[in-house]
DNA sequence: ATCTTACTACGAGGATCGTCGTATGTCAAC
DNA sequence: GTTGACATACGACGATCCTCGTAGTAAGAT
């Protein structure tokens, strides 16, 4: 069983990732022209990143075909988890309200999204008590 | 007037600001021996640190006394905003409730932490109606 | 068979990060 | 005026990040 946390992804990894997050196991070539289709970038750039990617354990790839197929090596949610549990540790003392408080401000929240957090907040509840 | 935005600090800064945060405009040594309480570290480490966060215009030097006064240059809610509005919209494709989701999942919220977010959800209401 | 296309492998380079050692300057106390 | 304590300045180093060019390989099309 591997307790081992791969690392937390940098920039242009969490890009990649959320590529590969959001279209599943997937190619190089697929990544790349999601990635190409809003900022300019050569196709091996994203071929190294991935191929470090796996090294450091941030992606699975398999090789079965010519193009290998690369997926997240943890799912979002997990991912997720860490960097806001890192950003909270780092920059906000632990102090969820904090971190609340600095999204809330860095742009306008619909009436919809504040009453999908305060359902969050029921579940949350819930399922602690 | 500057509308020259820092750039985002580093693991390091961060730990840094943080301490500038908290203590107020202060010296090299105050920052190091705050540090160094924790972690074991170089006083020149710090300094040629705080050093270049002053030519990033991280930090704001002033060189009146012959230890120079550091200061954040930027207010500690100003940077979470930032730093909560950069990782929301990498990691969270802008979604407050994922980052809320990641946050509590990330540790024990207490029931008094809860009432403060559903407080901070009232209060934006309110502001923003 | 040769050509073309599509893929991986890999080295390398420039930028930034985090670290520290050393040089140098200032000032007070002896 | 020499010494010691304490400050800044600064160069340099190894690690990582991000980028890309080039080489090599596999497979289908002509």
């Amino acid at each position: 069983m591997s307790t081992e946390h791969p690392p937390r992804p940098t920039d242009a990894e969490l890009e990649i990732l959320t590529v590969l997050w959001s279209r599943g196991p997937t190619t190089v070539r697929d990544v790349h022209e999601t990635i190409a289709a809003r900022r300019p970038t050569q196709y091996t750039t994203v071929l190294k990143q991935m191929q470090v990617m796996a090294e450091k354990g941030l992606v699975l790839r398999n090789e079965d075909q010519r193009a290998h197929i690369y997926e997240a090596a943890r799912p979002r949610e997990w991912t997720q988890k860490q960097l806001a549990g890192d950003i909270l540790a780092r920059a906000f003392n632990g102090s969820a309200k904090s971190l609340m408080m600095g999204a809330l401000s860095s742009r306008k929240a619909s009436k919809q999204e504040l009453a999908e957090l305060r359902a969050l907040l029921d579940e949350y509840e819930k399922r602690t008590r």
